[in-house]
DNA sequence: ATGTGACTATTAGTCCGTT
DNA sequence: TAACGGACTAATAGTCACA
């Protein structure tokens, strides 16, 4: 992944500052954008691959586009669903 | 990390079976235990790790055991913390 | 130094549309 | 076929006291 890292400004309500990626959208965009690729190569319709992982196809739609926060266990199945493991998801393209 | 695959047998909301790991619980003990792993490895309490990603202690722990479900957001700030690829979080010790 | 229950606030995730 | 919005419900994020 290779996540650019800087250390926050901002702290939290116990007043500590977090390490926190400044392209933590980056982040998400290329997961949805690894996730789009996979779907597409196994010719599925977001509605197709959405149906097989029991997720809704708006919020797939959302998840490709990286303005989703998915849980792991959503990450576990659409990776189960695109039939690669869950690893493949989290590489970057670059 | 070679999840087993079954076709479950349960339905979602809509009627639709979705394809699901019969071992979520062990992907997210798999996890929790690479995360413990690399926090002793990197000589670190769970408090200080907590304090470093700005999480709580009590959730990290949760966590680290396999009994919370964290949105991938956490986890990249887990691995950032840790000072590791998000994909050294999900890889298998087996 | 960690695990656990209980609890609230916030977000994930559903479901309906329209473009 | 997919992006996008609004309104809603289920689940997670986050807090705390105590073991």
């Amino acid at each position: 992944m290779a996540i650019t890292v800087t250390l926050c400004t901002e702290t939290n309500s116990r007043g500590v500052c977090a390490v926190e990626p400044v392209n933590l959208d980056t982040f998400k965009v290329n997961l949805g954008r690894q996730i789009r690729r996979l779907r597409k190569e196994s010719g599925m319709s977001q509605e197709a691959l959405a149906d097989h992982c029991g997720v809704f196809r708006t919020y797939l739609s959302r998840i490709e586009r990286g303005s989703a926060n998915p849980s792991i266990s959503i990450i576990a199945l659409l990776a189960l669903a695109l039939g690669v493991d869950v690893i493949e998801l989290f590489r970057s393209d670059a």
